[in-house]
RNA sequence: GGGCGAUUAGCUCAGGGGUAGAGCGCCACGUUGACAUCGUGGAGGUCGUUGGUUCGAAACCAUCAUCGCCCACCA
């Protein structure tokens, strides 16, 4: 093995191995356990925010897998209507052409040649971070099998009367030229103007102000609206006003919905471009006018002037001409709540079209039951308030997009616009029982992505035929998400599992939180902050890292300080932390439910972990025999072997509880501190001497030389779910001599409580007492070492002073321990009445250390120390002694914690007590 | 306007009614045959504010402050 850990030499062999050997697919006939994988987009890459999540999923499947469960974690890919169409058809302008150029059909065919040639990029990333999906189970929401799941759905619900078709305003994105549901829609406050405009009454003088942030909709105007119980307007009421620059005589009307306080308490009313105003609209048996095409640009049914007139450029065409009639009567600045796409982010339009709906309650009634009555459980649990929010509110679901890459909508026409909706349009025939000579045409539209991922969790097992993947993996055991798609999908899953398989599409889910930058800022290309996972697996030099956050921006005058800012984060570029210690580091981090911040010193001590495992598997090898022992030779566990096993099984039965909450960052830490601080810190140094040593038996020799195997060999499979690279490559060497048999690690069963404990528990308990005996002696001299300034190297002499029959018995057994650990020349209990030489002193216990100072310790200094020491315990004492002294305490508190006080009193008291003797000797020395 | 979350060491974060923790960083010493991606020792915190509950609060409750996020139709 070589001395340091290189990751990039052994990630790719490994991961090799495993798929080509079929491991990641479910085995066995353990209980079923199964995720789905949330399907990145098939334009994606991998990002922070997939590795984090990669990382959890693939640490709770390995975990699984190796519990025994018949585990699946299904993978697959979304096709990303609308991210995907845009995409190729920035393809085609850099080609100088449009997908009309192209046509429906050949457009459709260029994205499927588009997606093999260059989709699906995450796929290879994934197998880069170690995950064990089933790839032969590879699933993409345009397969055959998934659309047909899709119509299968669409058809159900239509002929149940749960999606129709509607004409109401919709948001429409008039750059995309679709339709988008709510969610798609993101509100921004932009700053803005507040016009106020004059309508003069139709008859006699006078006028009313109406207040808006849209002049260009005053166009479709066909009423003004006050307040019923607004006195000011009330005579007004049921009179007319004539609409400026258009003319229309339009009503004053008295609506609920105006709030008398703003503005100056009339509004406007544009049924055709406002939400608002179309409910209004609806109330008072309103006219529609729509002003707008679909580019929202405006139509032929306004003045002449304004026709074809992009909207931003009406509307100030609008207000100057408002100006010059007199009829402008201020502009205010104006924060405006402004809509726009999520993915054009073009201002989105209400507007008036004909759309394919969910009817959402009845589907939402039983989701919601579900995750009340604990069928569905959030973790954290605070989480399941935001589902029931937005379950409680919600509205129809918009499914119909106008555009060419997706689902199309199995719902075909006659001529007079009659509607029939079946698989195919044969069966539409058949159903409806229409004569082959009746013409269809298909509906040109096509869903919306989310509605195919909604069927997921079942879709992709198969149905609507009844596989057996389907019995075994429906429902899933965890989804495994951020929380920002908890409505665009969860919601969604959870309605439609509940609706079409009678059941929940998983029994937890569990949200993570968002992986931010070192400074807690979102991580955008547009920041240039973004941190590419594959480049702190591989590392990448500084000037490769400047040009890949500087190309490409949709803002190219951002690049010099975002290259700026790199330079000075990364002079040296990223170092190549490899797969496991990044897996390392989500894992630590995985605290639930809150952002994380990623820092970079993070993971370089993860880094550093994996070395110190690599190295501390080094030393195992290089000192014990490559042959296994035989099964009867005589072997015999000293303390510290005993010792190690415990620990090690205290380990597992913790690492067990924190799986079973999510709480991977407890797994992570629990894992650590037992590899780092208590097997190589502890346990190696302490079979040193044993390997070593001279006069040590044979039986003892193998004894901790199996324990060091064994212990080791555990560890590896404890580590495996968040670090499988690493673990199986040591494993590879250490598992034989261990006595463990099998092809690889993580078909390995995960280690169980109790496993690693060698021989009774008496044994054990007075072996870890011994230890911590051991470890508390040491600690006392290195302190002395330390603080003294005493050489490392210089072997010392101590004396034991104040001691009991057990110190004395521990000193003697554990003498070649605290000599080897300590650094000791000689350790001799003195007699109860000898004298003690000038020393500097560490206490265990009652047990008083002693190394004696001639030559080598300062008085000064040491009487400097102890007086610290006692300052200390003083403190505590003293807080110890005014609780006991505080009636109120010992008569309320339980008597255990009462005890516990008396007892830490004493001991202060007894320490005090031993350095102050100490403290005296000194002192009669200077 | 509603809702949620956060506030603990210089930084990133655990914890949780009775002794304040980790990693990184910092200081000192160290080329002891696993590891300098290391070892040993050390310094460093009145746990955001103000009240309350309690024998006891960093933890529970309330209030405020600051920051962040989500939802919502005052034009």
């Amino acid at each position: 093995m070589d001395k340091t850990y290189s990751p990039g030499d052994i990630e790719r062999r490994v991961y090799a191995r495993w798929e080509d050997s079929g491991w990641f697919a479910p085995a066995g006939d353990g209980p079923s356990y199964c995720i789905m994988i949330p399907p990145p987009n098939v334009t994606g890459t991998l990002h922070m925010g997939h590795a984090f999540q990669d990382t959890i999923m693939d640490a709770l499947t390995r975990y699984h897998r190796m519990q025994g469960d018949r585990t699946l974690w299904q993978p697959g890919m979304d096709h990303a209507g609308i991210a995907t169409q845009m995409v190729v058809e920035r393809l085609l302008n850099a080609e100088g052409r449009s997908k009309h150029d192209l046509g429906r059909d050949a457009f459709v065919e260029r994205v499927w040649q588009w997606k093999a040639e260059s989709g699906g990029q995450i796929a290879q990333q994934l197998r880069r971070m170690g995950a064990s999906v089933d790839w032969s189970r590879d699933r993409f929401t345009m397969d055959e099998g998934l659309s047909a799941a899709v119509r299968e759905t669409f058809v159900s619900l239509y002929d149940e009367g749960l999606i129709y078709r509607g004409q109401r305003l919709v948001n429409w994105d008039p750059v995309l030229h679709t339709a988008l549901s709510d969610l798609e829609v993101l509100m921004g406050d932009e700053d803005g103007f507040l016009y106020h405009f004059r309508y003069p009454l139709s008859e006699g003088d006078g006028h009313l102000v109406v207040a808006t942030t849209r002049p260009e909709t005053m166009l479709g105007d066909s009423a003004v609206a006050v307040h019923p119980a607004d006195e000011r307007y009330a005579h007004l009421v049921g009179r007319e006003l004539v609409l400026p620059i258009v003319g229309r005589r339009i009503p004053v009307i008295a609506d609920e919905y105006v709030e008398a306080e703003f503005g100056t308490g009339c509004v406007k009313i544009t049924p055709a471009h406002d939400f608002n105003d179309y409910d209004v609209g609806k109330r008072h048996e309103l006219p529609l006018y729509n002003v707008f095409t679909d580019s929202a640009s405006m139509n032929d049914s306004v003045p002449e002037a304004y026709r074809g007139l992009d909207r931003f450029d009406a509307r100030k065409a609008i207000v100057a001409e408002m100006q010059s009639l007199g009829l402008l009567d201020k502009v205010e600045n104006y924060t405006v709540k402004t809509p726009r796409g999520d993915r054009s982010g073009a201002v989105v339009e209400p507007y008036l079209t004909d759309q394919w709906y969910v009817r959402i309650e009845p589907l939402a009634k039983p989701a919601i039951e579900a995750v009340e009555t604990g069928r569905i459980r959030f973790v954290p649990e605070n989480w399941s308030k935001t589902y029931f929010d937005w379950m409680h509110n919600i509205q129809d679901w918009c499914i119909s997009r106008q555009l060419w890459w997706g689902h199309r909508i199995p719902a075909w026409y006659d001529e007079s616009g009659g509607i029939y909706v079946g698989r195919d349009e044969a069966d539409v025939r058949r159903k409806y029982g229409l004569a082959a000579g009746v013409p269809l045409r298909q509906d040109e539209d096509v869903l919306d992505t989310w509605f195919s991922s909604a069927l997921w969790p079942f879709s992709t097992l198969g149905w609507p035929v009844q596989t057996r993947a389907l019995r075994e993996f429906y429902p899933g055991s965890v989804l495994v998400t951020g929380f920002d798609i908890i409505f665009f999908w969860v919601a969604r899953m959870i309605m439609l599992g509940l609706k079409f398989m009678g059941d929940v599409p998983f029994r937890e889910v569990y949200i993570h939180g968002l992986i931010r930058d070192q400074d807690g800022q979102k991580m955008s290309k547009s920041k240039g902050n973004v941190l590419d996972p594959l480049d702190l697996i591989d590392g990448i030099d500084l000037e490769s890292l400047v040009a890949k956050r500087t190309s490409g921006l949709m803002q190219p005058h951002l690049a010099p300080r975002i290259e700026k800012a790199t330079r000075q984060q990364f002079p040296a570029g990223i170092e190549a932390y490899g797969a496991d210690a990044l897996r390392f580091t989500f894992a630590a981090l995985a605290t639930t439910g809150r952002d994380i911040r990623f820092d970079l010193g993070r993971i370089d001590g993860y880094r550093n972990f994996c070395n110190k495992l690599w190295n501390a598997a080094r030393f195992v090898l290089m000192n014990t025999s490559a042959e296994r022992p035989q099964k009867d030779a005589p072997a015999e566990h000293s303390a510290a072997d005993r010792w190690i096993r415990a620990r090690f099984d205290a380990t597992v039965r913790q690492v067990h509880r924190h799986f079973a909450e999510y709480r991977l960052d407890l797994v992570a830490q629990a894992v650590y501190e037992f590899t780092w601080h208590e097997y190589c810190d502890w346990y190696v140094e302490m079979a040193k001497p044993v390997l070593k040593g001279d006069a040590v038996s044979a039986a003892a020799r193998a004894g901790t030389g199996a324990t060091l195997l064994e212990v080791l060999e555990g560890l590896l499979r404890l580590l495996h779910p968040i670090m499988p690279f690493i673990t199986e490559e040591i494993w590879q060497q250490v598992a034989p001599r261990a006595g463990a048999a099998g092809a690889t690690i993580m078909l390995q069963p995960f280690p169980r409580a109790g496993d690693a404990l060698a021989g009774d528990a008496a044994a054990a308990d007075i072996a870890v007492a011994d230890i911590e005996w051991v470890r508390q002696f040491v600690l006392g001299v290195r302190q002395i070492r330390g603080e003294m300034d005493i050489a490392p190297g210089k072997a010392l002499p101590v004396l034991l002073e104040n001691s009991t029959a057990e110190d004395r018995r521990r000193a003697r057994e554990h003498a070649a321990l605290l000599r080897w650990l300590a650094r000791l020349d000689t350790v001799t209990p003195l007699d109860p009445d000898e004298p003690a030489p000038p020393a500097a002193t560490a206490l265990v216990g009652d047990l008083r250390l002693l190394v004696p100072m001639q030559g080598i310790i300062d008085v000064g200094a040491e009487r400097s120390r102890l007086e610290k020491q006692q300052a200390k315990l003083r403190g505590e004492l003293a807080k110890a002694e005014g609780k006991l002294a505080n009636s109120k305490f010992v008569g309320n508190a339980p008597a255990t914690v009462v005890a516990q006080e008396r007892e830490r009193a004493a001991d202060f008291g007894r320490q005090l007590e031993q350095l102050g003797e100490q403290l005296t000797k000194l002192a009669a020395l200077d």
